[in-house]
DNA sequence: ATGGCAGGCTATGCCTGA
């Protein structure tokens, strides 16, 4: 059994690549973020095509989160509940086995102090009671996505330069810390010796050639799934192909 | 070195991303 989360930016332009990786790598759950796709124009048959079922949360342009399952999931839910917001950035959904699966895009924030800084930390916050409120009902719960926060400084190339700066600031760590004390492992960081932990490299400058990379995708899980935890891959060939995502994905894999 | 690169839009430059 294995899961997979993956900021595509935009599931139009990067429609071949998704079908390499579930040629290569065959996960039974795929959790997407920035489709920027309207639900009317999702690609609903394509996905089928592939054997997968797809319950999706998608807006024109901007954000939009899909997750792609080869079992039925059921209690389907959009958004954080009681939390107004236009933007499409969660999906819930429990699988076949019975662990609910929350699959999450998390505001960027544009620059600390900004109106977006402040949105994505309200934002945060409500997720947060999300969870909390999650954690009562479900014993078995995943969490993955686009979190744009890098915990620690070594999920930095250079963390002198993003000190108190976006998706490393404080504020942005403190809530990532408090998410996890809700009773939830970052399982990336808990399972791998690799040093290299980067899952994101900017488009311009060369980034990903010189390595200069962030790690701000994360699979967060609770202890009853981490202890089932092979491994956690970051699947670094697919932001070496033409067209990339900036993103790479992000693959555990369970006993 | 605050630029650069990519995607979408009813576009032909501007917004957003991280």
């Amino acid at each position: 059994m294995s899961i997979v989360t993956w900021n595509v930016n935009s599931l139009k332009v990067r429609f071949p690549h998704l079908e390499t990786m579930i040629k290569d790598c065959s996960p039974d759950v795929i959790c997407l973020q920035e489709t920027k796709t309207e639900d009317a124009n999702f690609p609903l048959a394509d996905i089928e095509n592939l054997d997968y079922f797809a319950s999706y949360h998608g807006q024109k342009t901007y954000n939009g989160v899909a997750i792609l399952s080869r079992e039925r999931v059921h209690e389907v839910q959009f958004g954080i509940p009681n939390f107004e917001d236009n933007q499409a950035r969660v999906v819930a959904a429990t699988s076949s086995t019975g662990t609910r699966i929350i699959n999450v895009y998390v505001p960027n924030g544009e620059a600390v102090d900004s109106e977006k800084y402040v949105y994505k930390l309200s934002w945060f916050r409500a997720f947060i009671e999300y969870v909390r409120s999650t954690a009562k009902t479900y014993s078995s719960i995943i969490i993955l996505g686009d979190f744009n926060i890098a915990p620690r400084g070594e999920d930095v190339y250079d963390p002198e330069a993003f000190h108190e700066k976006l998706l490393c600031s404080d504020q942005e760590r403190t809530l990532f810390e408090e998410l996890l004390g809700l009773g939830f492992l970052d399982a990336f960081h808990e399972r791998t010796e690799s040093s290299e932990r980067f899952t994101w490299w900017d488009y311009r400058m060369n980034a990903f050639r010189r390595k200069l990379g962030l790690r701000i995708d994360h699979i967060l899980m609770t202890e009853s799934e981490f202890n089932r935890c092979a491994e956690v891959k970051i699947l670094k060939e697919f932001r070496k192909m033409e067209r990339p995502s900036d993103h790479a994905p992000v693959m555990a894999t369970f006993i």
